[in-house]
DNA sequence: TTGTATGCGTTATCAT
DNA sequence: ATGATAACGCATACAA
């Protein structure tokens, strides 16, 4: 059994308030006493314990965060930069996910039966997924993760999706002169690709251009299925001033593989262009223009939401919206 | 503030206790009192305070894992795996990771200091991080993963790096005919670059193939760093039934695309594989010939021995080695 | 400055 | 079948 501040009171002969005090007010004990304590504190490893803690504080100083999935780089960078920022906050991070995208609500109820996070995190990138109720009867603060929920209640942090796309298409558009621009976007239901082919839409319409919807796909942001329908659909796509803008980096990746398995030249006789800026954008032939999207910075300003808001419950909710950037590679066919 | 086992024993007009009763053992309460209390519950959404319970109960239901570090498709696989086996499990997962490789005996006291986790699953890769100390003085159950720390009182999960890189030379040696193999590793401090290492050398001495230390290299498990490498001792590597050894898929990758980008062909002019089996590996031209390591199952194992560990904390420590498979695509130049 | 006593919300033991 | 009550380990208001 570990040692309890009983223990370490009757070791260091003083009454257990004296502990509690050197362990949380260290300032206020006389300077004997409280070095006593502590060397009855080292002695006998003393640790005090959570859940007798949490029961008078009322705090677990945890943080949890929801993911719609793990899989690929993506959601691993949103962990990375909420591990790290938690971690800086002193808070222990607990990370729910399921394979199912459509559980969110599910998690989210068990952490809520669990109550043992002084926040919650949630992101949700499916439209289909409703977790509202299950968010509304949270007991915890929360914060919502790029996207599916737009509610103005509770702190948010997004990526301008919109921006970076339109800075995509821009530079498609005004750089590359592009003439022809098709998007391969992932589900129909995602909110990202959703985002994205919104803002594709709307700088074709203004540049005047004419947006068919022949040139639209969705896919399933997936490297062989991008693979495998570029090289059935090619020969469609292919041509001077022509353009592929994949809402993600792998499927941008499968794109120019499957062009280049056809003797096809990117960008010459085709341009592929990405969204995310993973790893694999700077390991595809040629070098992949894409826009960087700060996955690490978005899980990190979540924590940092949470953390803030559990200080102070009262403020008025945060809505932090950051932006991403252009990176112009040579699969584009430019090199401004 | 949330309702207690008070308010519902008041609202049903019955005893806490048997309102616990009707939590924990629902057998053993009157059929009419039971759906009284449940309605009670019910109205006023009453949730077991975690604290309270952990300070009866002496548990969490949170389990612990503690990564080296949270780059790359190789930890967040671990992640997934013991997501969703923790979540089969009924367990919460805390995850904590530090940008620091060293830092993991921080880590783990960290998570000592809180006590909060039922048991830990402790991955550390390098051989310079130590954490004998921090781990013999966790009070809970611990399970190390996949390496540096090898000592038979803990529960262990391990891939068999061994076997993997055997089979894999086996392969180079019988099935292609290589000549020359050369190895190109991690840091001379992790631990799987090691044991491949040594499982390499092994077998071309078996085979009674020279070892030369020339043809061994030390890179960082990173594609830029492989690819940039590459450039400069393609001209030494290359030659009819030579092949490149790579210690993951990443840096296989690199050399791959620097070998095209000099106009050598693969694998006529120099073979290359890999290991790991991330999704890089079907995302190289040619496909890469690699090992397949189950990280996912690793991570879920991690979870399994440490529920059975926490369910009976007197059975002998149970060593679990993951085999790994090869997986010949066309790197290797054969399609065996 | 230090000690005493109370309560936090459960589960478990023992009565009834 | 149900209720009263004692832990569990800690923080804190209040007393000394």
């Amino acid at each position: 059994m570990a040692a309890s501040i009983a223990d370490v009171a009757r070791h260091a002969n003083v009454s257990i308030s004296t502990v509690s005090r050197v362990l949380n007010r260290r300032d206020v004990v006389n300077e004997k006493t409280r070095v006593r304590v502590e060397h009855a504190i080292a002695e006998l490893n003393y640790r005090p314990n959570v859940f007798a803690r949490g029961l008078m504080l009322q705090k677990s100083e945890m943080l949890g965060l929801v993911l719609p999935d793990l899989h690929g780089e993506f959601y691993s960078e949103v962990i990375r930069g909420a591990n790290a920022k938690a971690r800086e906050l002193r808070y222990a991070l607990v990370i729910a996910s399921s394979p199912d995208p459509e559980d969110a609500h599910g998690l989210i109820e068990d952490l809520q039966r669990r109550s043992i996070t002084d926040g919650l995190a949630v992101m949700v990138s499916e439209r289909t997924a409703h977790v509202a109720e299950s968010l509304a009867e949270f007991r915890a603060p929360v914060v919502i993760v790029d996207g599916a929920v737009e509610d103005l209640r509770y702190d948010r942090v997004v990526i301008d999706q919109r921006a970076g796309a339109v800075a995509m298409m821009r530079h498609l558009l005004d750089n590359c002169r592009c003439s022809r621009i098709l998007f391969v976007g992932g589900l129909e239901t995602n909110v990202d690709t959703m985002a994205r082919l919104d803002a594709y839409k709307a700088t074709l319409g203004e540049a005047g251009m004419p947006v068919s919807p022949r040139d639209v796909y969705h896919l399933d942001y997936q490297y062989e299925t991008a693979y495998r329908f570029a090289r059935q659909h090619l020969s469609e796509w292919t041509g001077p001033g022509h353009c592929v803008f994949a809402a993600n980096d792998e499927m941008a990746s499968g794109i120019i593989d499957a062009a280049t398995a056809q003797g096809l030249r990117v960008p010459q006789d085709l341009a592929v262009v990405g969204f995310d800026d993973t790893r694999v954008a700077r390991m595809t032939r040629p070098p992949l223009t894409t826009v960087h999207v700060p996955m690490a910075q978005m899980g990190a300003t979540a924590m940092e939401l949470l953390c803030q808001r559990v200080a102070d419950p009262g403020r008025s909710p945060a809505f932090v919206s950051l932006s991403p950037q252009l990176v112009v590679r040579e699969s584009c066919g430019s090199k401004l």
